[in-house]
RNA sequence: GCCGACAUAGCUCAGUUGGUUAGAGCACCAGAUUGUGGAUCUGGGGGUCCCCCGUUCAAGCCGGGGUGUCGGUA
């Protein structure tokens, strides 16, 4: 078992690239897709059925921990690996993304973000040392520096002093953080979509020295035409040794589009949510279970699918226990999905290896054209 | 048998003094959801206002009769 936290890659086509990250938790295969478990669980998923889809590593998330159970209870319970039982590696974010989509909720400056907790309406203060701190105590692997993420839509001087208030909170998080051995932190880029802004704090983050490099500030309403407009050139401005995260994206195809163009690690909670929503991923693109034709349907949501969920239920079952609202409705889906993007990210490493990046999209972008998966 | 109440969307119900195209919640049919507030939002279809007659410029609403449901009572 490595003590450090190291980042290998091993081949590329294009942009894309194929790589290891290696944790003293375990190995994270890269282009690596991570599951949410923002509450120290993967909503619907026992820790060895997300394992068993494919997952390497998953994440954690700062502001909702400090509240519930709260950082220093799961240290003295030993840590978050210990205490959701998930023994690989763990990413938590920093918080940053509840200080946009928390709004109403809390009040910034320069310090830090003091919360109204949307539990019991507690105050609580977040800091790049106070998150750093938080993020220690929960044992996470790979910590995320504080940040605002910047909301969208937004005028060229908002999304300035945004981003330029992140940077300053990206050093304090580093001088914070310290020098770990065998944990990482890394930095997270801003500038919203203007190239000038993204170009000047990857430079600060590079400046400042990060073991990983985080996109953020996208999927955030500006559509996928603006999003890949970033992606064509924000990997490049991010040194080319470290791993490279695009936080919180997105559906498959955004995924798709964010690896070729030079991502590693991508986490979305699209999967997770929309199996408690009845939506499924599949690879002739998105069902709905809750829809009425599937009532009387006795075929599997994908035959093709290797899953729990497609290899022993109906669609019509599904269909059952989502109106139904059973518990179960939401384990299946959940599991479904996350596989569906397990297997979307190991054909993508295997086509980058082959060198058949351009093949695999093409044809996975085939097999959407029908649009539904019943003509399967 | 008598007395009373009630009858409006699939269900539970609002509906003002008689006045525009009769509404709500749930259900139903769909859509949204991107570093998870176990959240939320957005559309849509759906009516013999129990039936008949009457009053009125105009009736879900007022009057009469009928039918049905529920309650009370001998």
């Amino acid at each position: 078992m490595t003590k450090k936290f190291d980042f290998h890659v091993t081949s590329s086509d294009g942009y894309a690239r194929l790589g290891v990250i290696s944790t003293p938790r375990g190995e994270i295969r890269t282009p690596a897709f991570m599951p949410v478990g923002t509450a120290a669980t993967v909503k619907a998923m026992l820790p060895g059925s997300v394992r068993a889809t494919g997952a390497d590593i998953v994440l954690g998330n700062t502001y909702h921990l400090m509240l519930r159970p709260t950082a220093e209870r799961i240290d003295r319970l030993g840590g978050l690996h210990r205490f959701m039982n998930w023994p690989h590696p763990i990413l938590t974010d920093s918080g940053g993304f509840q200080v946009m989509s928390l709004t109403g909720l809390r009040k910034m400056n320069e310090a830090g973000v003091t919360f109204r907790s949307h539990i019991d309406g507690s105050s609580h203060h977040l800091s790049p040392e106070r998150s750093m701190e938080i993020q220690r105590l929960l044992g996470s692997d790979i910590v995320m520096s504080f940040d605002e993420c910047t909301p969208f839509p937004t005028d060229e001087k908002t999304a300035r002093a945004s981003m330029e208030l992140s940077m300053r909170w990206a050093a304090r998080s580093r001088a914070a953080f310290g020098d770990r051995l065998g944990h990482a932190l890394f930095g997270i880029m801003q500038g919203s979509v203007f190239r000038d802004q993204r170009e000047e704090s990857a430079e600060k983050l590079r400046a400042i020295g990060f073991d990983g490099y985080a996109i953020g500030g996208l999927a955030v309403g500006e559509g996928q035409a603006a999003m890949f407009g970033v992606l064509d050139y924000a990997p490049g401005l991010l040194p080319a040794d470290r791993p490279r995260y695009l936080m919180g994206v997105g559906k498959p195809d955004d995924v798709v589009g964010a690896v070729v163009r030079g991502v590693d690690m991508i986490d979305c909670v699209l999967p997770s949510r929309s199996g408690r929503t009845a939506q499924a991923f599949t690879r002739a693109g998105v069902v709905n279970l809750r829809n009425a034709r599937h009532q009387d349907d006795p075929r599997p949501l994908d035959a093709a699918c290797g899953c729990p969920c497609c290899r022993e239920f109906s669609r019509a079952y599904l269909h059952h226990v989502v109106r139904a609202q059973e518990i179960i409705a939401a384990m299946l889906l959940t599991w479904h999905n996350l596989h569906y993007y397990q297997e979307l990210m190991a054909g993508l490493r295997a086509a980058i290896a082959a060198g058949g990046l351009t093949e695999f999209v093409a044809g996975f972008h085939a097999g959407r054209e029908c649009g539904d998966i019943d003509p399967l």
